[in-house]
DNA sequence: AAGTGGTCTAGACCACTGG
DNA sequence: CAGTGGTCTAGACCACTTA
């Protein structure tokens, strides 16, 4: 046998992953308009000869990376072309800094109870006035400031949040303990900051930021809504997907 | 039989939904430090008396959220703490403006070979002074400029790049039909167009902008190094995920 | 009622890691 | 070598949609 035959290629391709490959192509390639009706689990399953748990794998996967939508009873459709979906990942700061073998500094500017206005009554789907907690805390590395989170919590899903020390534990570790399971839509943009997110960050006020704004619910109750400041000079989010 | 029973909550979890849950409940509070070793599989088929397979689902979604690392006859371990992942969705822009309803046009100021700095080189994976196909295009909605996209293409994986017209086919849309299998990095952060990048989107250069540099490969050879440019104010990325 | 996806199972074979 | 994860299968039951 020659050496030379097969360098480090991988083998083949298992067959979930041989179906998903397929499926891939033919959407990118326009075989299925956006929201039409695309193949059902059983001809799949004909078509590839693998049985339907392979196929219902590959489709599973498919839709979590926003590829596909698939309704019970119904069928499996098209998503919208040209969309790639990619995953973030969002490091609690304390962890994230820690991890780096800096100095991590919490400070903390604001931690009380508030009424909610008409804007954050909204977005915490409570009544306006309704009472609600606020904590505003900048997160330093070595003494830089790196992050400034600005943070309302309903507080009848996290009753104890104002009693926590967050010079010690930060929000989202907190939240992430007591409230394990969530769903979150985020936002992400630039903006210069606000005259007291510079002032906090001790930057100039035309100082680029990213800016998070996430709004999180557990079973839709919605759990907290926070908005994330980052100095862009220092700070980036970093991710990878594959497609 | 009460009619008050259970008003509309759903019924129990399904099995793996039930086993994600509580390992995901554990690692939050803290149960495995960073990188130990979990429980095997054979081990929870036991503690939740289900099937192999169940407890394996549950665990590769865990694994895909970025919460534990699966290796290959050694075992399964927790992964940093602290950690979100989420997803997020990048548009094509002519799809997304036209879903609006709205008018795309595509300006391209450049569409050429060009030979690679160290930089570029280093980026694509290919020797320094190595030909490569450069585009450099702004794309508008209803006349405002929302994107200027500044892209590099390694010429052998997609030999025909140059020839498309830009103006009709965008090129993440052309990328995504000629390769449709593509591991990538990005990074997101704010920042301050360059001079030429001001002039292009007409903004002036102190206005924000979110910045996207985006580097993609198929089966590990390079394919493509994009710097994508959103003034801030006309643009921000959404998403959503679960933890 | 028929078709579709959502899920579970029990057993199987393989590839890889570790001692 | 034993243990671990990676994957497949054939058949099953259920819930939901559509007609």
């Amino acid at each position: 046998m020659s050496i030379a035959a097969r360098p480090a290629a991988r083998r083949t391709l298992p067959p979930y992953a041989r179906v998903k490959r397929q499926l891939k192509s033919l959407l990118a390639a326009g075989r299925w308009a956006a929201g039409a009706r695309m193949p059902s689990e059983a001809e799949l399953v004909a078509e590839f000869n693998v049985s339907r748990m392979t196929v219902n794998r590959a489709l599973r996967e498919l839709q979590s990376e926003g590829l596909v939508e698939r309704v019970q009873g119904s069928g499996t459709f098209a998503a919208q072309r040209g969309r790639v979906s990619a995953r973030l990942t969002i490091r609690d700061p304390h962890a994230e800094i820690a991890e780096r073998g800096r100095a991590h500094r919490a400070t903390v500017h604001v931690n009380r109870e508030e009424r909610a206005t008409a804007v954050l009554a909204r977005a915490l789907g409570l009544p306006a006035g309704a009472p609600l907690f606020h904590t505003l805390i900048v997160h330093e590395e070595d003494g830089v400031p790196l992050l400034a989170e600005d943070r309302y919590v309903n507080p009848a899903t996290v009753p104890g949040y104002l009693a926590v020390d967050f010079t010690q534990v930060s929000p989202t570790q907190y939240l992430l303990e007591q409230v394990p399971h969530w769903d979150a839509e985020y936002s992400i943009e630039a903006r210069c900051p606000s005259a007291k997110e510079a002032k906090l960050l001790r930057i100039p006020r035309t100082e680029p930021c990213l800016v998070v704004v996430r709004r999180t619910s557990t079973g839709g109750v919605p759990v907290t809504f926070a908005r994330l400041v980052h100095p862009g000079t220092r700070y980036q989010l970093e991710g990878t997907f594959r497609s």
